[in-house]
Formats: structure tokens, C-alpha cells, sequence
DNA sequence: GATGAATGAGTTTTCATTCAT
DNA sequence: GATGAATGAAAACTCATTCAT
């Protein structure tokens, strides 16, 4: 395993590391880039301000690492989530129930990765930007030629250009997590978002 | 009319105003709130710094000012637009269109208004959220009757609650937007939307 | 009269700014560009910190405004001084004289002009050298051609190549300034300079 | 032989200090002591942080040290020239010959020296500049006294004070090091020193 | 109302130094 | 002696806000 054939030191540094990304996360979801300070988040991950520079060159790489691992996360699960299943209806199914669960798990980081994927993030002059929405845009092209191959294969009858249907899917469930963040009990992920689905798809599939 | 009852004075006071606010939601748009200072909004309207703070209590009042009388300008335009037609089914397309129309034509207020509403909005410490939530609230609340008598009058399948309906229905708006935003050569909005909104409708209506 | 024609404000500000450069001077030179805060000369010249911001880009810039000021008074003191006499041994002499007064009637900059024409200047990454050193080397190819031209003339024996003669002077007259500085009634500067000099024309002159 | 009988340990020890020192000396030639950090120096000598502390009490004992000791490695190089021969005259072209082979063969100490001695060296904030002017000062004494012993044997004319005798050949061969340092090949130090050394012996010289 | 210079608290960032291993 | 992660004080710089004119 190659875990135990680090040093402690090493080990050790990936855990402080970890220990700060955890302070941070906490703190921008609750209050944005610009209103979290360094000795701030310092505080909270119960280091001194310098140490936080030895792992990250400054705020802006710190809140980059952040998210950056974050959603690559979320897209290896996602990518695993639409790779598994046979049929295509499986693979979209899959997809809103690991995003379901990628994200009630991980719940501040909702806002952070809605801020940078759709939202108008100004919260980081720019390269974030790039870097985390090729990997938005990257699995929006897969969710499409999901729709193609439906389309291709007639599971899906061919009412809109599979883009477009990717994108859809994805707002609707994004719109869906949100309601459920505001008031977990009240808006139940799952089920809302079945039901909404289900609109789609009957319309969607060929009988 | 009331507008020119004012005095010279107090018009001239109201566009003083304006060129303020229309300089700042450029800068806002553009770099975000907390990367637009007083001073280069100072500078961008043509006033000094010390100007502003007589038409505004200080840089986050500038800001709720700006987004939210953008917000009941906008408000106003998409009551009007499902009060109007007679038909569910056309107030809705009625929604679907002014929306468009509206923020095509205010480009650099998609972004701040987006994020106020459905986004990570860390810009503003609090309050902005409380007002202008609470006036999206209401939207959703007036398109959710909507779907909710077009049930009644068995228009619409009952298929979903309202609600619910009505937030896919703005999400879905916001994601084409946004497209457009990105490229309105190959995004149009109108087509777009109207593509998915016949999958929405198919399944929705009662033949 | 240009000087009147400033509205109260540009004077004022003309003002502010001689004040900030006088609190400087005096700081950097009896502790060196690294060992004074913008905080110490903010509270020596009674203004905030912001203040200088102001009127610096940063505190390399108020640095360099500072030196740069001054060598160039210095240097237009020191070419008028050798184009006013007709005779060559009269513009020597006159340089020299130029030299001791300006230095002598601002002693704190002493130090800091030396150190950065003929030091080893480490205090400024860069940029600074590069226009003061031109100033400098200016200066020096005057000092040569006077040289040269009193060779020409024959008033000078052609013992060294005039550049280096212009070198020598200059690097005579700055070691018998620091003599001066380190103890001024000891070592007059004008007596002693005066002698050396002397060892200087007496063989370069032709009888 | 002393050196010999260090135990390894010691030998070892001295060599760590020593192959410290040369990182240090390139590092602070070039940059300046407050534009290099002791990681830095750490670094270049492939040493951790804390064991440069354990051979310097701090940056400031580590830059001392520094130039103290190639300050006494000149001293006694300079001391040896001027005692060797027996003529005054040569043994200050002994002295002028062997501190350009001194510093011709330790370039980045040359920029270090004359900052500490000549210099305007605001780089430490004392101390240093005790021990080695004193030195300095010494060396000076030495030369100065050449100057009178030739006097008093007539091999000199008294044309000025013995220790501005001294100072001036300080500071001309200097300022010949410097021309030398800025461009070696067009200022070659040896002749040129040698010309203006002339200048000053022919007048000196009782024929 | 308009001006814009001045303010100074607050933020990011650096780096000499320490110390447990 | 050697290591290098951690420390935290200190510095540069920004900018919302004030206020005398």
C-alpha cells in the first residue's frame, strides 16, 4: 500500500494539509472568499498563519486546491456513476443519485462548486475558472452522448439536440440540491427530483 | 405626472444617481463586488469619492440598491408578463419570453442577479439576500399558482407539486441564459428554450 | 510666476509630498532602506500610512523619487558648475567646490547618493541604478571631456586617458566627503581636497 | 600541524561551516543581505534551516563572520605586501598589486567589502561595521605610515598629510576595482591603476 | 451638494528563529 | 549535529469612509 510507505513526516503533512482544506471549506461556504481571512481559517485548523503558506502559495491557491479537489471528486464519481450502468435511462438515474449523494455529504461544498461551475463566481480573478469548468464542461459532453447513444440505440426519441438535454438535466438537479439545502426535510433531493425527472423521461422515451 | 412635479434640483439629484448606479453594475458585473472599489466607481460615474456617500450610506448600500431596484424592475416586467395572457399555458410562455428579453437587454445584471438569487451570493454580509430573496420567493410562489390552477382547470396533468414545477421552470430558464450568456451566436435563448420547454409541455399538458 | 499659478490644493499637495521626502531622507540615511517602515516615516512626517500610498506607487517608489530628486539637483548644480568658468583647471576646481557645498548642506543624503552611485546598492531590486548610474556616467564623460579638451589645448600633460582621469577626481573628492562626514572639523573638506588636488595638477599640468 | 590534529569531527564541522559560508557569500554578493533569507542559504549550502543556526548565532553573526574573516584574509594578505619590501615605493605598488589579485580572485566579496568599508552599508545595524573599520582604520594607519617614512627619508616630497596620502591610493584603487568589476576587459585593473599611480608619484617623488 | 485628500484599521504575506524528533 | 515543520511578529499595502473646504 503505498499510504504506509510514506514517511511519517510525509504522512503527517498530508494530514496537517487535510486539516486546513477542512478549516477553509467550512469558512468559504459560510462566508465567501473575501470575507475569510487567512488567520482566520489559521485559527480554525489551529495553526499559525505562516504554516498555511508552507502548504499553499497564497489564499487564492489555498481556495483553488479547495474546490479543484473537490470537483475532482465529484467527477471521478460522477464519471463512475454514468460508466457502470448498461442502459442509458440506468446511466442518468445514476448520475442524480451519486450527485445526490456526493453533495449531501458534502454540503459545504454545494455552494462553493455551484459558485464556480454556474455561478458568477468573482470570487477568484481567474485560472480557477478554467481549470475546474473544462472538468464541468468535460462531463456536460459526456452527459450528452448519453442522450446521442438513447437517441442512436431509439430508448430516447430525438426532441432536442443532446446538449441541451444534458445541460437541462444538470440545472434541474442543481435546482433540486438547492431546495434541499435550504430545507433539507422539507425538500427531500430524491424524491423531488424523481418526480421532475419523470416529466422529462416520459416525454423523452420511446413507449 | 410626478416626475415633473420635482424641482431641478431633485431631477437633477435622480440622474446624478443613476449615473452612478449605471457605472457601478458595469464594475460590479464585471469584476464583483469585492474587486471594484468606491473610488473607481467614483471615478467611472464622474464624481468624487465623497459623492457617492451622499446618495448611498456606504459601498454595500450602493450594491442592494443597484441589484434590487434591477430586481423589482424585473419583477414588475414578469408579473406583468403571466398577469396578462388569459391562458396558463401563455403566461408561462409569456414568463419565458420577458425573462429573456429582460436580462438580454441587461446583460451586466445576469451575472449580479443570478448570484443574489440561485447563487452562492457571498457578496453582501446579509439583508440584500433577505429582500431580494423574498421577491423571488414571491415569483416562484405566483408561477407555482399558475401551474396550480392550470391543474385545477385540468389544463395540466397533475404531475408534480407546483412548486416544484415552477422552480424547474425557472432553473431551466436560468441554464439557457446562461448559455446565451456564454455564446449567443450558437446559444440562442429563445429556440433553446422553447425546445425544452415543448418536453416539459408534452408531458404536462392534457393533450 | 508658474508657482502661483497652482490652485491652494496642487500646492498643498506639492507640500505634503516635500514633507514625506524630508521625513525619508532622513530615516533611510541613518538606517538604510530596509530598516525603516512606511509606518516610521508615515509618523515622522505626521501623515497615516495610506497617505504616502498617495503619493508613492510603493515604498521602492518613494525611495527612488527621493534619490532621483536629489541626484538630479545635484547634477544640474554640478554641470553648471563646469560650464561657467572658461579655463579647465577653473571648471575642476569649481566642480569640486560644487560638490562639497551641495553635499555638505545635505548630509543626509550623502550617503545615500554614494551608495547608490558607487556602492554596492542592494537596497533597490533594480531601475533605480539603471537611471541614477546614467546621470552618474553622464556626469563622468563631462568631467572627461573637460579633461580631454584641456589636453587638446595643451593646458593638460596627456599622462591618462581623460575617462579615467574624470574617475580618479571623482572618486577623490567622494573619499575626502566621507573623511568629512565621519568628522567635519577634523577633516575639512575643502582644505584637504584642496592639497590632493594639487598633487593631482602639479604634475598634470603643463608647468 | 594544528590542523591535523582535529578529530574528524571537528574537521567535518569546519568544513559545514565552511561550504555555508560560500553559499552565503555568492548569495549575499548578489542580492544583498536583506534580499536573501536563511532558507535560501539553507538551500544553496544543502543544509536544513536550524543547522545553520547551530554555526551562527543568527543571520546578522552568519554575515559578520563572513565578512569579517575575508576581511582579516585581506587584511594579512595586504599587511604581508606592504611589509615585505623594503623601498617605500614598492611597497605600496606591492599593496595596490596585491589587493587586485585579492579581489580579482573573490569577486562577490568585492561588492561586500567596499559596502562595509567605503560603503554606506546600511545592511547591518551595527557591530559589524566596528570590527571591520577597525581594521579598516588599521590598514590605514599602516599605509599612512609608509607615507611618512618615506617622507622622512626624502624618498617623498611632503606635499600633504601622510594619512590623506593614504586615503587618496585607497580610494583610487578602488574606484579602479569598480571600473575593473563593471567591465573587466576594458577596464583591465592593473594598467590603469598603474597611470594614475604615476600621477601621484611623480609629484611625490623627490626625482 | 460636490470635492478629493487624508485616514487607519485590516489583510496578505514573509522570514528569522525555535524545537521536537 | 542535523532536520525541517511550525511559529508569529512585523511589514507592505488597500480601501471604505470621513470631513474641511
Amino acid at each position: 500500500m503505498p499510504e504506509t510507505q510514506l514517511t511519517r513526516r510525509e504522512r503527517e503533512r498530508l494530514r496537517h494539509r487535510k486539516e486546513i482544506l477542512e478549516a477553509a471549506v467550512e469558512l468559504f461556504s459560510e462566508k465567501g472568499f473575501y470575507n475569510v481571512s487567512m488567520q482566520e481559517i489559521a485559527q480554525k485548523a489551529e495553526f499559525a498563519t505562516g504554516t498555511l503558506y508552507k502548504f499553499f502559495e497564497n489564499k487564492e491557491d489555498l481556495y483553488k486546491a479547495l474546490v479543484l479537489e473537490q470537483a475532482e471528486k465529484f467527477h471521478e464519481s460522477a464519471i463512475r456513476a454514468i460508466e457502470e450502468p448498461e442502459d442509458e435511462i440506468d446511466k442518468i438515474r445514476s448520475y442524480v443519485e451519486t450527485k445526490g449523494q456526493f453533495f449531501t455529504a458534502n454540503i459545504p461544498m454545494i455552494r462553493l462548486y455551484f459558485a464556480e461551475t454556474r455561478g458568477a463566481s468573482f470570487n477568484i480573478k481567474a485560472g480557477l475558472d478554467c481549470e475546474i469548468r473544462k472538468l464541468y464542461e468535460d462531463f456536460l459532453l459526456r452527459l450528452a452522448s448519453i442522450f446521442e447513444t438513447g437517441i442512436k440505440k431509439k430508448r430516447f426519441k430525438k426532441i432536442a439536440d443532446p446538449y441541451y438535454l444534458a445541460v437541462a438535466l444538470d440545472s434541474l438537479t442543481n435546482a433540486f440540491l438547492f431546495l434541499w439545502l435550504e430545507d433539507p426535510e422539507r425538500h427531500p433531493y430524491r424524491q423531488n427530483v424523481e418526480k421532475i425527472l419523470q416529466i422529462f423521461f416520459k416525454n423523452l422515451l420511446n413507449k
